[in-house]
DNA sequence: CATGAATGAGGATTCATTCAT
DNA sequence: CATGAATGAATCCTCATTCAT
């Protein structure tokens, strides 16, 4: 493993033998850890260095504040999550499949994910307040709802959904699956999120389904 | 010189309150105002104190700490949006009705309430903290479930809803309406919380509607 | 003294029964004293604080950072200089002896402060520093130049004194007092001010005397 | 593995420098000018060493610490300085010539030196905290007193000057040339330095001449 | 020797809370 | 009761210095 040569003559510019970006993913995920059960505030540098196993100051060495280092954790997470629901979406070419799927691909990150998803709402608390511009979380938004959208109006032209708005419907979904986000974090194992997934599943396919339809 | 006898009293208590009660009130909704805009780290009880009025340290005459009057303004605020609920669903029996009153109300209360709904995030912020127990956000969240899912079931047992599950279903729309919240809030004018509205309810009555099933 | 009766009908404003502007006159001093003796980099909050005999948080009610209070402690202490200046001057008409006044002042001035004119050199190290706008320092040196000079040409309209460059020689008397004060602080007990004053005023008189002038 | 004979060695030192007091002093001249620019204080070791070309650690190894860094940078600038005022003054005997040749090599060195010479002020501010013992600041001037005084103590002897305290006299020669310094750097293109070196010359020669005695 | 990544001691500043008036 | 001046604990961040490579 780790084969490199010819690197000793670059032996001056010592620099990314251990990976610097490497380093500054470390840093990130334990300040997401931090983040996300501490909340933005609340959480000490000191505490995100010491989960990330660094000195103090270590952590300027790759980001220049607390709110640098917020945005690159977040927007390294969001990647994260989008990555992972664009591979799978990829399988599904069909709309009805692929609302499935794109519901389901949310409630297996959020489960998947543990504490760490409660920084959602550290960042919907950052996000709606005004002035914030750490990262594009209308722009965020706004691609998801075209996303599903685009899905439903796939499945209007198809004939087999209902006639809806499908913009709204879209956000009707991403409200619901936000929200059910919400009270699976708040009751833990009091809230089964594989019933309410299906629940939901359900609930919006017979709302979108042409099948009652005149 | 300077005679001046009953004014300089008055002079004192801008407002001549008697209501202790009032005046804690008064502290609360203003407080309720600067958490929502700032998020409660970020508020300083300077800021609440000269948004209600009073003086820095008039507010520890009536809280103990920043976090019992977080605890007691957040109360006050569910206080207020529960009795609007009530009051609307009181008028309406027939379990269709119901569920159109219930999310119509629900988001009128979020209209009229401005920024000051913002507060929302900070509380299930705060509310998804471990260790935190302001307030039962958990009770909350379960009395609301079973409102919606109690009206279900009466849709369930007149026959005019299809087969669900009334709890997951229950779970689903309200994490709708937080949801459509989050994005109403984010995006502002750029939602249209009407047509959402109107969408999801839509949605949902065809979703839960009898008619296509077998 | 401090007759104030009628007060305690303001008792609203509660604000300046001690008088601000006193307490910050009294943090500005000790702030002089702290800065004078081990530069304003290496002087910390807490000492200020302590020497002013308040609170480590008190000095932030008073100054918005370290460098306002800089700004001010400097400014208390030029104008006390400068007050003292031209009370002395304003009883010596003739050019000779209001020259001699002037610089005679200057020593007394010097040797009353003590440490507190260790400030010079930090005033004198951050007026230098391009980019600081502290203070104006060169309006304050160019109005004493002004000074000197004035009284320089009133010695030549009289005939008293040597045709010379009033604005150079100016400079040349302040940059003198400037650097005897410098030599003085250095040397402390091994250099007679005393002497060093009087050998001064004398090389000057002389110099520009227009005894030997043809 | 890792064959690397001559060419990575080469590589690694930019200059290939054989002597180790040359890189020293490569180090020291960066230093005056970042301490001279930014001060002592405001100064970073990275900002010198980037200034030398070189490594932040490599500092470290020719000096011990920040202090000593600057201790080192100032003897080697006034060495400079005190190296070209000898070189000239050894040209002349005559005490009035001397002194002329003294202040003009002095304001030649000033003006030649540019920002470098707002060490000075680093210096003084440094000299005259009690407890720094960087360099000796008291020997410097005294060494410079004396040779002044010399030279008036010479004029004196063959009555080409005043009967005046040549001690005294040579301590108000230098203020006045430090004192000059600080008005040049202040008012940089706004102050004449050709102008006052020539006022104060033509003022210390009057100041000085035995012409007018009596 | 040279380097720069890592470190943590140290310091300015903020702000919840207290308490004399 | 009401007030706001005073306070210091707590925290972010800087930067001289070290040391593995």
């Amino acid at each position: 493993m780790r084969v490199k040569i010819g690197k000793s003559t670059a032996a001056c510019q010592m620099t990314p033998v251990f990976d610097r970006e490497e380093k500054k993913a470390q840093i990130a995920r334990a300040a997401v850890k931090i983040f996300a059960t501490r909340g933005i505030a609340r959480a000490r540098m000191a505490e995100v260095a010491e989960a990330a196993g660094v000195g103090k100051g270590t952590i300027y060495e790759y980001f220049r504040s607390k709110d640098e280092l917020f945005e690159y954790a977040v927007n390294r997470f969001f990647d994260g999550m989008g990555a992972e629901l664009e591979a799978r979406l990829s399988e599904a070419d069909d709309p009805v499949h692929a609302l499935e799927v794109l519901i389901r691909t949310t409630f297996d990150t959020i489960r998947a994910s543990g504490d760490e998803m409660h920084i959602m709402f550290e960042i919907w608390a950052e996000g709606v307040r005004s002035g914030v511009e750490y990262f594009d979380l209308k722009k965020m938004y706004a691609d998801y709802r075209e996303l599903i959208s685009g899905i439903i109006s796939g499945g209007l032209d198809a004939g087999v959904f209902r006639r809806v708005d499908p913009e709204m419907t879209a956000a009707a979904i991403i409200g619901a699956l936000d929200g059910l986000l919400l009270q699976w974090i708040l009751f833990e194992e009091g809230f089964d999120l594989e019933s309410a997934s299906r629940a939901f599943i359900d609930l919006v396919m017979n709302g979108l389904s042409a099948r009652g339809e005149t």
